[in-house]
Formats: structure tokens, C-alpha cells, sequence
DNA sequence: CGGACAATTTGCGCTGGCGCAAACTCGGGA
DNA sequence: TCCCGAGTTTGCGCCAGCGCAAATTGTCCG
């Protein structure tokens, strides 16, 4: 449950340096903020869950979110993270009443919220709005296909190697050891990530450790030695 | 490559039946026409190819059609089969430059065809049009997104009974022996559009025909007992 | 500061499905 | 009609990665 709270004065600059309100003056960026509605979501809370009613799309302010996917017999796949600044949520753009997936704060997160009512409101008034999110779209798309070749294609090995380098590409946060992944991240939501087990990544983390890749901990995982790391995700075996 | 040819005089019955251009006036309908190109492609010619420039977006009059994507190494993943009636190719609509993947006509088809450069004034003009796309495209997304919790949740066996299932469901042809796949698919293509080899298709198969459960020839599949393929689909060993 | 739980590691045995190879068969073109 | 090549079938051996189980290590909370 979100400690929900309408924000007295939302600030412009919360969004204004956002890509998705680029192209739009300050006039115009204050008016959408004025019919969102922002909250507070603590970690592993739900923003929306999967096959309930679609009644808002939504703007990812701070924090990280995990889309997951449950299957009939409960088993999770992570579909992507959300990372600050991008839009999430979106079935009322895509013709669907229901979230195909369930939205969970990786850390405590705070979120904007439109009503699926203002979506063609929004669009016609603002096209550069509407296409961008489509532009979003469009890259999970293709993101979600790349994925499917992985899986089909990779061995687990590779598969891990590319999903955590995506993860330091899109969400790393550089220090002194390396780039580390800026939230709490489990060996088991890797597994979910890839298509294996926990034991598998566990297993396969421990190897590169000792070969000096990465340093992890805890739900933690910082790559030192990025380019051996896509020598392993490209690693041709199977030519 | 097409044996291209400008349809002396379109015809608006060709389009007035798809649902993408329901809620269009006779007139409308006939307008869009007349800014399309229409094009027959023999079996095994390449509407696009992956990776070029975007230039079209286009809708299947007649025929099916593999969308294909090739890795680096050169392995072939079939990412979904285009049905009569479908819009296909919209790159331009979610903000791509380039075609993420290859069209392959599986049998001589007939393509009409938009320059990208219509599709702003398009969607303008008739919202409707853009909305049923995105409803589309809302779908793939969706339905790609099933196929990556298949691969990581079930085994090969029941991977390929969903894969017939779907294309019994989408494009089967009811015969007196079955549902007909009413398109030569080959085990090399079920295998990949499944994450496995045609080894493995195959050896499926003919089991399944052992048992009854279907009838399979050259290119050819034919469900006999759809209810038996989909206890195979959701058998849940591992639960 | 201590307990309890969650996350991680690691060993072991097994097997689903792949790689390789060879035989076979259908269908279409000369 | 015969031949050729693409598509298919099937046997065999192997191994990547899973399932199971148990030990270990952090971390948070009282």
C-alpha cells in the first residue's frame, strides 16, 4: 500500500528534465503535472497488479520497479525494471483494460499517476507526449524480442553475462570497485531474469568472483571488469 | 523481390472487411486506399529485411508471413507469423528508423503498402486507425512477453504443443481429419519459433502422431485432438 | 547482543534435450 | 518417368544445467 499523499505543490522540475516532457514548454509540463497524482510506494510494494483493472498509467520519479509476470502455478518471470524518469503502465495506450503484469518497488519509490481518462486528452494535446511513449514502447518491444533470441539462441552463461551488463548499462552507479547495480538485486530475481535457477547464477557469480568480473554480496552486484564480461555474453560457441 | 505492380484500380471490398479499418466511412476507407501501393511477393521473397532503412508500413492482404530475426552468427528466430488482415511493419509508428526484423513471405502474398511519411496525417485524420495499431502492437507485446515466460517456465514439449496450438488457433483451416495449419511450416521452423532443434520437433511429432494427436506430413501439420495437445501444453511437472 | 530468518553457497546425481551422423522419403522439375 | 535435393526421421552418446539437500553467512529486529 502506498502512503499516498497529494503532494501539495508538485515542482516542474520534477519532470522537466525527464525525455519524456522534453518538447513541451514549462506552461504546458506544469499543466499534466496538475492532473497527476503522486505517491510514495515503500519497497516491494505493489504500484498495480497483474490482471486487475488498468485505471492509471504512470511516471516512475525516484526509485526502481520490477514488472514481474506469475504464471497459473506461481512461478515469477521479471519482465524489465523501471528505472527513474520513464513511463510505465501504459495498457490504456495499448487498447487493454487489465496490467498484463504486476508492478513492485524495488526501493522505496515515488510515482506519478494518470487516470487512463486523460490518456486521449493528453495525446491530442500534446502529440510529442503521445509519440514518445510510443517511441518506449516500441523499444520494449523490440528489448522483449532481443530477449526471446537470447533465450533461444544462448547458452545460460551468456545469458546471465548480457542481463547483468544491461543492468550496469541502464541502472549502474560507478564507484571505486567497479559499476554497481544501484538496487537490491537477488540471485534469484537474476534466475528470473535469465530463465534458470538461483543455484545456476549462484554458481556462476562465485566463478566470476574468483575470476575477478565482479564483487557481489547480499543482493549486490558491482561488475569490475566489464569487457571480460562481454567476452563471456558473446562467447561463440554455438556458431 | 516483388514482381511489383500497381493495382490499376484498388479495390475498397479488398480493406472494408479488416477491422483495422472498421469505424472508417465507405469514403475514408477508399481514401486511405488510394495513397497505398499494393505488391505481390512470391513465397520466400522478403517484404523488408532486418535492419534497413524503415521506409513502409504495411498491411497483408492475402498470403502469411514469417517475421524473422537473424542474430550476428546467423541463427533464425521466427518472432511471429503475419496473418491475413494483420498491419505489419510499423516501425515507423513506434519511432524506429530501421526494421528490427525480416519479413519472409511463407506463401505468395499480396501486401499493400504506406510510405512512413503518411502515417502522422494518417493517424490525424483518423484516430481510430491509430488506435486499433497501438491495439495491435499492444498485443505482440504481450504475446511476446508470454513466449519469454514460456521459455522460462516450461519444457520443450510443452513449448511446441502451445506453439501448434497457436497457430491452429490463428491460422488453422478446418479440414475432415482436423485443423490444418493452412501453411507449409517446416520442424526447422517450429524449432524456431520455439528455442529448440528440429531434431527435437521432430521426434515430438512423431509421437504425437503415434498417439493420435496429430497428423503431420512435408511441411504440413494438421491437429487431430486439439484437447489432448493442450493437457500436453499445461501439464505441469514442474509446479 | 543474540536469535531468527533470508539469502547464498556448494556438493552430488541425474536427465532432458542437444550435437552428430546416417538413412530415408517425398515432391517437383527436366 | 526418373532423378535430385530439401525435408524428415531416428539412433546414439554426452553434458549443461536442474533438482535436491545441507551447510554457511549476513542482516535486521527485538
Amino acid at each position: 500500500m502506498p502512503w499516498g499523499i497529494r503532494l501539495a505543490a508538485l515542482d516542474r522540475s520534477l519532470i522537466s528534465r525527464l525525455p519524456l516532457f522534453q518538447g513541451l514548454t514549462p506552461d504546458e509540463q506544469s499543466e499534466i503535472l496538475r492532473s497527476a497524482r503522486s505517491s510514495r510506494y515503500p519497497k516491494d510494494s505493489a504500484i498495480f497488479e497483474q490482471e486487475t483493472e488498468a485505471h492509471s498509467f504512470f511516471v516512475l520519479v525516484a526509485g526502481h520497479i520490477r514488472v514481474v509476470r506469475t504464471t497459473p502455478d506461481g512461478q515469477q518471470v521479471i519482465a524489465r525494471y523501471i528505472s527513474e524518469g520513464e513511463i510505465f503502465g501504459v495498457a490504456a495506450a495499448l487498447g487493454r483494460t487489465t496490467y498484463p503484469a504486476s508492478a513492485i518497488a524495488a526501493v522505496d519509490c515515488v510515482v506519478l499517476a494518470w487516470a487512463n481518462a486523460l490518456w486521449p486528452e493528453l495525446t491530442r494535446r500534446f502529440p510529442a507526449f503521445g509519440a514518445t511513449t510510443y517511441k518506449t514502447v516500441g523499444t520494449r518491444l523490440q528489448e522483449t524480442q532481443t530477449r526471446v533470441v537470447e533465450m533461444s539462441t544462448e547458452q545460460v552463461e551468456q545469458r546471465v553475462a548480457h542481463a547483468l551488463l544491461r543492468l550496469a548499462n541502464q541502472t549502474g552507479r560507478k564507484t571505486a570497485s567497479g559499476i554497481e547495480i544501484d538496487f537490491p538485486i537477488s540471485r534469484q530475481d537474476i534466475a528470473e531474469m535469465t530463465g534458470t535457477t538461483l543455484h545456476t547464477v549462484s554458481r556462476l557469480l562465485s566463478k566470476w568472483e574468483d575470476n575477478g568480473i565482479i564483487v557481489s554480496g547480499r543482493q549486490k552486484v558491482t561488475v569490475k571488469d566489464a569487457h571480460r564480461l562481454v567476452v563471456l555474453a558473446e562467447n561463440r560457441d554455438k556458431g
